[in-house]
DNA sequence: CGGCGCCTTGAAAAGAATCAAGTCTCGTGG
DNA sequence: CCACGAGACTTGATTCTTTTCAAGGCGCCG
C-alpha cells in the first residue's frame, strides 16, 4: 500500500473536511488495500453487488446505466475523492456502471466492514450520508440541465463544471484541465448525440469560450462559458471524503 | 399527534423493513409532531437549510428546483414513506424545494436530534443512507429516461413508475390509481413540453393504453405500458422507512 | 358574470437526430 | 517499412421530433 491515510495527497485541500486523528486511524484499518486500474477496466457492475467499496485516488472515470436498446446513460464523473459503490454497501446491489477512462489508484474497503465503520464512528457514517447526499444533489443538477437545456447550454454546463470541479482539486493550470474523455461519455451524459455534440464544441472553439482536444480542456473565457451554462457561480461547498 | 410510531398505517406494509421495539421507541422519541400542509404548500426550500426533517405519511407532493430563467425540473415525486429534507439534514441546506400537491400529512423531526441518531441508533444511521442510497438510484433512473428515451417513452415511463410505486403502497385498485398531479408537473419532471406531454397523453389514451384524467390514472395494459416506457418489470426492493 | 387555471388542438418554426462520408492517429502484422 | 484496420473526431445534407405560437374550451370561485 503506497499510500496510507496518514499521507494522503487529497485530505489537505481545501474541498475536503479535515477528520481527527482517531478516525485516521479506523480509516487506516478500514483500507485493506489500492486497486489500480487500466483505462476501460470495469470496476463496477450494474446489477452487481461487489464486495468493496472505494475511494478514487487519482484518475478518472465514469458511472453510466445501459438501458435495454443499447444505449448508454452517463450518470455521473469520477474524479479523485469521489466515493464509489456506497449503492452496493446498502443496497443489495448496484444500479450503475463504474468504469476507469484513465489510468486509475483507487483505495479499497471491505463492504463487511461497513457495518462496523456505522456502529463505531458516528462521525464517519454521518460523512457517507453527507457523501450520499453531494452525489444526490449532483444528480438532481444534473437531470435540472438534461431536462431543461438545449445543445449548447448543456455542453457549456458540463465543460464548466469539469471546470469548477478540477479547480477545486487543484488541478487547474493557468485555466487548462485534463479532460481525458471522449466526445461520446459527454454526449451520453447529457442526452445528446455524437454529431451534434460535437458541432456544439466547435462552436465553443469559434467563439473562443473553450477548447478541448487531446484531453485537454482549455477555457478561454469562464464567464462566458459559465453563461451559455445558465449556471450562476454556485460555489462548490466543502465535503467529506472517505 | 394523531398518529404513533407503534401504529404507523405504512411499516405492515410489505414494501417496507420491519424495525425492533427498540427502534420503535427511539423514532417515537425522534418524532416530534405532525404537519398538515394544504395543497401548495412550500415545506421545504432550494437554497435555504431547515430545522425539521419529514416522513411523509399520507398525500402526495413534489421536489423541483428552480432555474435562472424560472424554468423548473421536477426532480422527483414525494409519494408516502418518502423521506424529506435529508439534504438540509447533513448538508448545509436543500438543493431544491419541495411542494405539497395534495393535502398532506407528515411525520416532523428536529435535524438537531439527527446526530443523536447517529450516535446511538446506528442500525437507524445505516437506514437512513439506505434512505438515501434509493433516492439517488431513482434520480439516476430518472437522468436515463430523461436523457436517452422519446417523448412517448418518457411519458410511458413516468406514468409507469407511478402505477409501479402505487401498487406497492397498496393504493393500486383494479389498476387505477390518484395521480393528482397537473400535466405540467409530469411535463417539467421529463423535460417536455406541456403541449407535447398532452398530446403524448392523448396517443396512450387513444392507443387504449392508459388513461389520466381528473387526478386518476387509469392502467388499461400495463405490458404495453412497460413496453412502451422500455422499462422491463424491475421489481421495487424492500426499503427502510424512517 | 368574469377571470383564472388547466386541459386540448392545429399550424409553423426550430433544434437535434440520423445518415453518410472523410480525415487523422496509432498500433499491428505482413 | 508500409499497408491495414480500428477508434475517435469532423463536417455537410436530410429528416423528423419537439418546441413554440396561437386560440379555444371547460369548470370553478369570487
Amino acid at each position: 500500500m503506497t499510500i496510507n491515510c496518514e499521507n494522503c495527497p487529497l485530505r489537505p485541500l481545501e474541498l475536503f473536511d479535515d477528520i481527527s486523528k482517531e478516525e485516521e486511524q479506523f480509516m487506516l484499518r478500514f483500507k485493506t488495500g489500492e486497486l489500480n486500474a487500466q483505462p476501460g477496466t470495469q470496476i463496477l457492475t450494474e446489477g452487481r453487488a461487489s464486495a468493496h467499496l472505494y475511494t478514487a485516488l487519482k484518475g478518472m472515470g465514469l458511472r453510466y446505466k445501459t438501458l435495454e436498446d443499447g444505449r448508454r446513460q452517463v450518470v455521473g464523473f469520477i474524479l479523485p475523492g469521489d466515493f464509489i459503490g456506497l449503492q452496493s454497501g446498502v443496497m443489495e446491489e448496484m444500479q450503475h456502471s463504474v468504469e476507469a477512462s484513465t489510468y486509475m489508484t483507487l483505495c479499497v474497503f471491505n463492504r463487511s466492514s461497513l457495518w462496523d465503520l456505522f456502529k463505531t464512528q458516528p462521525r464517519r457514517a454521518f460523512d457517507l450520508t453527507h457523501a450520499s447526499a453531494i452525489e444526490e444533489s449532483l444528480l438532481g443538477e444534473m437531470l435540472s440541465a438534461v431536462g431543461q437545456l438545449d445543445g449548447m447550454a448543456k455542453v457549456s454546463w458540463v465543460l464548466n463544471r469539469f471546470y469548477k470541479r478540477l479547480t477545486a482539486l487543484d488541478l487547474n493550470h493557468n485555466d487548462r484541465v485534463t479532460l481525458p474523455y471522449r466526445q461520446q461519455d459527454l454526449a451520453d451524459a447529457m442526452g445528446l448525440s455524437l454529431v451534434h455534440t460535437n458541432k456544439t464544441l466547435a462552436k465553443l472553439r469559434q467563439d473562443s469560450i473553450a477548447s478541448w482536444a487531446d484531453g485537454v480542456l482549455d477555457v478561454h473565457n469562464p464567464d462566458q462559458l459559465a453563461q451559455r451554462a445558465h449556471s450562476v457561480g454556485e460555489r462548490l461547498l466543502k465535503r467529506p471524503l472517505i
